[in-house]
This record gives structure tokens, C-alpha cells and sequence, in this order.
DNA sequence: CGGAATTTGTACGTATGTATG
DNA sequence: CCATACATACGTACAAATTCC
């Protein structure tokens, strides 16, 4: 009675304590991308744990993105370099199993570029801003296929001149993510062509405006000119949602 | 010659193919929370794959937070409602390998809780007012270890109180990555009592705006109390970026 | 309360296709 | 082309844990 107070044991698995330990050592960057963990057979040694369990804490790293093994190689698996592909599978995940709607998916867009063209207009080079201006030149010379493509490159260039990689790969997962679900629910565009040209438009104001500093404006430009391509495809009630981020 | 043009083929795991299947039930409803999955003997018959096979993809379906198994349950694993756990350790991850600045983080939870008071200004209950309301009342009884709770409930709050799930959970993992990141870093604040008063002078102020319905402005109260609260623990050159979103 | 049945966790062996030198 | 080492996948076996009678 009254003896140490024993906490409660997780029992943890095997595959568990292989999965956090490689986890550290490239988190830590002790194994750098293009760096190689031992064979299977070397790990279920160094472990001291049966071959499946070395797979399995392999399978879960690899769904995870930090490493990627192939048969036959003769190195073990890989460490690969970070990608957002993990960031981007949860977050589909959650824009599925939560079932987002079109107006929570677009506003969250907004918000996060707008963000990156708040930083932008201070922060961005002047090579930066050439980049821009060709991409918006790219727009204009672009059909229906490479449009898009052009498009993501400017908000690309902006978000990485806003400084902050977080909101580059966010804004960059985001735009994916949407870009994905919308594309069954939309159905194509009767008048892309006039969509288009407002779009070219808009970005050339966006861009004068990062041109000039002034970000809130480049901002305030960016959210209308997002708010009037999707309004349309956005429910009546759900549009209050959307313009409650123009003021 | 010019025959028909062959795709080049990618190999695709039969665990791979086991997760797509089982991931695709659960992401489009077939399969709901507390739904159970068959036994793992059960699946190797049905997939007419080895038992190592399934337990590989039952793996990755954990890491992902979509099922979850234990030992000895007679039933299969369980599906799992969903839970932003995995969007939370994918970014960690981003943060320690891409090495985000403190700044970086800092500048993010800005926008995203900014965004979340600017739509919870418009769209709040009375209900969630009274809500944040009590979560400030907490934050002035409270001492050191309570103090926190009380704030995150009051951002919790007004997270939900913005109508969209994305901002929701995307502020509580931005926050608790931003506070699990920097809990090393930052030594314990010398004037913390001090800086408990300012935080919850901030607060009355924003819940002030958030009543009056002034989202703008509470959004802009809050980026402020934020860059008060971090600036001193920001290297002099990251400073700009964050006073780029003070307007 | 206890023991039987079932399930997961783990170990081990083997066959096969593949990449490297 | 061959030899080697590897990942992939399969099958069996047993221990530990859980449920149910």
C-alpha cells in the first residue's frame, strides 16, 4: 500500500519499435535521402526479429514515404527524399472519409494562397517575379490542355517566394487534392473559353499587385477572382461561407 | 511494326492491391466506424493471398489510422472513425526533415487561425460564443499547467465555430505540432505570469471583435498577440516574415 | 472461475522472379 | 551469359492474447 504508482504498459509490437527507430534516424538525418538500410536478412539480425517483421515495419515506412525497396536490388531499401506524397494520401483521406464539401475545399484554398501572396509581395526576388510574369504569359498562349498547367506554375513560383515551406507544400497538397475531387463533380465548363480569359485577367492584376508590394491587395484580388471562378459551383448556401473571406 | 503502342506496365504489390480494395470501402462509407473486418485467415482466402500478405496491408491500413487490429479479438480488425492522427505525423515529419523554421510554423498557425476567427466572426452560434466566453473565464483561474488547455479550447471553439472541418482539424494539428516542436526549444519564459495576462487580455479583445462580428479585426488582434507572444524567441532576420502578415 | 476455441503476433523455411556485376 | 544476392510471396508452426461457454 502506498508503494510507487505503476503506470499502465502499452504492449508495443515488434514491427513498432524497428518502425520508430529507422523513423528517428532519418527524421534525425542520420540516414540521408539516397542513403541505404541493410538487407532484410542483415535487419532481421540487428533486430533480432523474424523476416516478417522486418517487412512489415518496412511496408509501413514505405507507406509513410521515407523509404522505397525494390526486388533484386542488391543494396537494401532506399531512403528517398521528403516528399508530400504521405501529407497529400491524409489529406485526401479526410477531404473523403469527412466528406468536404465543394465550398470547405475551396475556401481553405483561398485562405492558404491568399497567405502566400500576402508573404509574396514582400518577400519575392526579382527573378522570382520574372518567373511569375512568364507564367502568366505561358496562360495566355496555353489551350485547354496546358492551361492548367501554366496556372499551377504561377501559384507555384508564389508560394515558394512567400518563404515559408510549410505553406508551399500545403498550398501545393491542397490544390492537388482539390483539383482531384472537383474534377468528377464539375462538370466541363460551357463557356471555358470566357472562364479562361477572366482568368488571365485576374492574374495579371494579382501580379501587378505582388509587383507593387502590396500584398493585401494581391490577396483581396486573388480570394474575388477564386470566389467568382467556383461560386458557380457552389450551393446557394454555401456561398455565404465563401464571401465571408472577400469583406 | 507500328503495331498497337504498349503501356509500359508497373508492377504493383498484391499488398498494394489489398489496401486499395479495403481503403476504397472504408474512404467511400461501405465500410463505417466500429465495422469489422475479417480475420486475417479469413482475407488470405478471400484475396487468395498469403497470411504475411494480408498482415502487410492490415499495416499499412494502421499506419494510415484506418483499422486497427489486436490480438486474440475473434473478430477482425476494426475500422476506425477517422482521426487526423496520420495528417499529424506526416507533418511532423515535414517539419523535422524539411527542417521548418520556428518562424515558419509560427507564420502558418497565424494564418490558419486568423482565417478560422475572420469566418467564426460571421458564422458563430450563440452557443459557441458563450462557449469561448467560458474557455476565457478558465484561462484567468487557471495556473501554469492549465492555463494552455483553456487556450486551445477557446481556438478549438472558434475553429468549429468556422463551419469548415478542413480548418478544423488542419489549426489543431498545425497547433499541436507547432507546440510538441518548439516545446524544446523554448526555455520556460522567465516573466511567464506576465505573459499569461497579456495572452488573456488578447483573448477578451478578439472575443470582443468575434461578438461585435468583426472578423477582420479579430483576425488581425489575434496575428498580433501571436507575434508578441513569439517574436522574442524568432531570430531577428525571420522577424520580417512574420510582421508581413501585421499589415 | 476456468478452460476451450479462435485470433493475432511472431518465427522459420522455401520457391520464384529480378537486379547487379 | 552466369553467379550471386535480393525482394516478393507462400506455407507452416507455435506462443500470447482474447472471447465465450
Amino acid at each position: 500500500m502506498g508503494g510507487p504508482r505503476f503506470e499502465p504498459v502499452r504492449t508495443v509490437r515488434a514491427y513498432e519499435r524497428i518502425v520508430e527507430q529507422i523513423e528517428e534516424a532519418i527524421e534525425s538525418g542520420a540516414l540521408g535521402p539516397g542513403a541505404r538500410l541493410a538487407s532484410e536478412r542483415e535487419l532481421m539480425v540487428q533486430f533480432s526479429v523474424s523476416r516478417s517483421t522486418v517487412r512489415e515495419a518496412l511496408r509501413v515506412l514505405q507507406s509513410r514515404g521515407l523509404v522505397r525497396s525494390r526486388p533484386g536490388d542488391p543494396n537494401g531499401a532506399e531512403v528517398l527524399p521528403f516528399s508530400p506524397a504521405a501529407l497529400h494520401k491524409s489529406m485526401t483521406t479526410l477531404a473523403r472519409v469527412a466528406e468536404l464539401s465543394l465550398s470547405e475545399l475551396v475556401q481553405f484554398r483561398m485562405v492558404l494562397d491568399a497567405a502566400a501572396l500576402l508573404l509574396a509581395a514582400r518577400l519575392r526576388t526579382e527573378e522570382q517575379l520574372e518567373e511569375m510574369a512568364a507564367a502568366v504569359e505561358r496562360m495566355k498562349e496555353a489551350d485547354r490542355d496546358t492551361f492548367s498547367d501554366a496556372d499551377v506554375a504561377f501559384h507555384d513560383v508564389v508560394a515558394r517566394a512567400s518563404g515559408n515551406k510549410l505553406i508551399q507544400v500545403c498550398t501545393d497538397v491542397v490544390r492537388s487534392v482539390v483539383v482531384g475531387l472537383i474534377a468528377g463533380k464539375i462538370a466541363a465548363a460551357p463557356d471555358e473559353e470566357a472562364l479562361m480569359r477572366r482568368s488571365i485577367a485576374h492574374h495579371e492584376e494579382v501580379l501587378a499587385a505582388v509587383r507593387a508590394g502590396d500584398g493585401p491587395l494581391a490577396a483581396r484580388l486573388f480570394r474575388r477572382s477564386v470566389y467568382d471562378y467556383y461560386a458557380g459551383y457552389v450551393p446557394e448556401e454555401e456561398r455565404i461561407a465563401l464571401q465571408a473571406l472577400l469583406e
